[in-house]
DNA sequence: GTCTATAGTTTGATAGAC
DNA sequence: GTCTATCAAACTATAGAC
């Protein structure tokens, strides 16, 4: 996924905690995280992330990320490769935490319904903590994967795991007879998908909507419009 | 909404078409489009968004689109002012078409499910003639805000009006019955706006799904959770 | 781990010939 | 209406002092 230029690493629990040198740092502008090399890295991630979402990607600029943490461009390449790199780790510890959680959803069993709705809720779950990487993977998808070599080949491959997770279970819950067998299991998981995800884009942390009942509301909708049962029209 | 620099515009429609010069025109590498000023216009504005919702608008060079059009960057100036107002053109072109739209299906009349069905159909049949600039809209939408000036405005006014639309339509079908009224109109509003807008990330013109179909499948889905009648949960 | 200084590109845009 | 030629600014990234 992503290519670290010293070590330790965002998603690596296990690693020394040997305490940042920090022997010339003059003026320490940075306002607290005065803890291990990693912590100091993932700060400057979050940093560029929230730029990355609100200007874009390539609107963003390599001075503005310095500017932000205090420090001068050409200090971002202690910690990091390239620009690019940046937003690798941004998204691949984005990816790596939903795709767990769905894991998890799945590995805990229940109907296809009680599935769905968890996972459902996951979805609305993330926003809050990974509202940046959702924001930047949306628009900024599209010049990513067009970029040359496969560095962002993992976008694809974890869209595709996830797609099949969501269409099992739809599927399942068709075969059982929880959902209505007149639907198609890709589109319909691309309308929930898409609902949830683009959520991100007027969803605002501490506003009149909590992810629970954004949740909530959309399993309300969507399910009453998948579970059998009476209905005004039931096509072919 | 959009400067222009020279005479003519891509929606009004009365203009002289006095055809293009052409005197000097060495290759002419363009193909088609030997006619009007207005027409050659069009078809740079139409090129240009296509590279932008494929590269995104920051990554997309004045040259590429030069490239494309077969004709050197320098040229385009004489065309248009800046980078900026060809993707005004691009969005500014789109909006006044869709909100025309929304407008016909308002004034058809009928109940609000029929209206609302009818709004969806519109959704989706705008993805095929304006795929490039929903792109553009979604994708560099956080952009183009961002940027200095009221240029982009419009971008805000538009979707306020689309809004109040829709949730006009939904409210009314809530207070004669034929929606359930324990929902929130503005947030169902968005969730179908979104499930919509967002299905240009993967739709293609000509692939398994047209976009009457998806149009029907949404709208079964949508309105056998939204309709009245039995129901799984019935929520206060 | 940050700074100074800068190399090497690329960008949006302009002026004037044709 | 396009080309030639170019400018000034901005960008990512690097090298070496501290």
């Amino acid at each position: 996924m992503n290519t670290r230029k010293n070590s330790g690493g965002a998603s690596a629990v296990a690693t020394t905690p040997a305490a940042g040198g920090a022997a010339a740092g003059r003026t320490v502008r940075r306002a607290a995280s005065s803890g291990s090399a990693s912590e100091r890295r993932e700060h400057l991630v979050k940093l560029a992330a929230e730029l990355f979402a609100r200007k874009g990607f390539q609107a963003t600029t390599v001075r503005q990320i310095a500017d932000e943490a205090g420090i001068l461009s050409g200090s971002l390449y202690h910690h990091f490769d390239s620009k690019e790199s940046i937003v690798d780790e941004v998204l691949s510890t984005f990816l790596h935490d939903l795709i767990g959680r769905y894991r998890s959803a799945l590995d805990g069993g229940g109907d296809a319904r009680a599935v769905l709705s968890e996972m459902v809720r996951i979805g609305f779950g993330t926003l809050e903590p990974h509202r940046a990487a959702i924001t930047v993977m949306q628009n900024d998808w599209n010049y990513l994967r067009s970029l040359p070599g496969d560095r962002f080949d993992y976008l694809i491959k974890a869209e595709d795991e996830v797609e099949r997770m969501w269409v099992g279970q739809i599927k399942r819950g068709q075969a059982e007879g929880a959902l209505r067998p007149d639907v198609d299991p890709k589109l319909t998981y691309r309308m929930i998908r898409d609902a949830i995800w683009v959520a991100v884009r007027w969803f605002r942390p501490g506003g009149r909507l909590n992810p629970a009942a954004l949740s909530e509301h959309y399993i309300t909708v969507l399910f009453d419009g998948l579970a059998t049962g009476e209905r005004t029209s039931h096509p072919a």
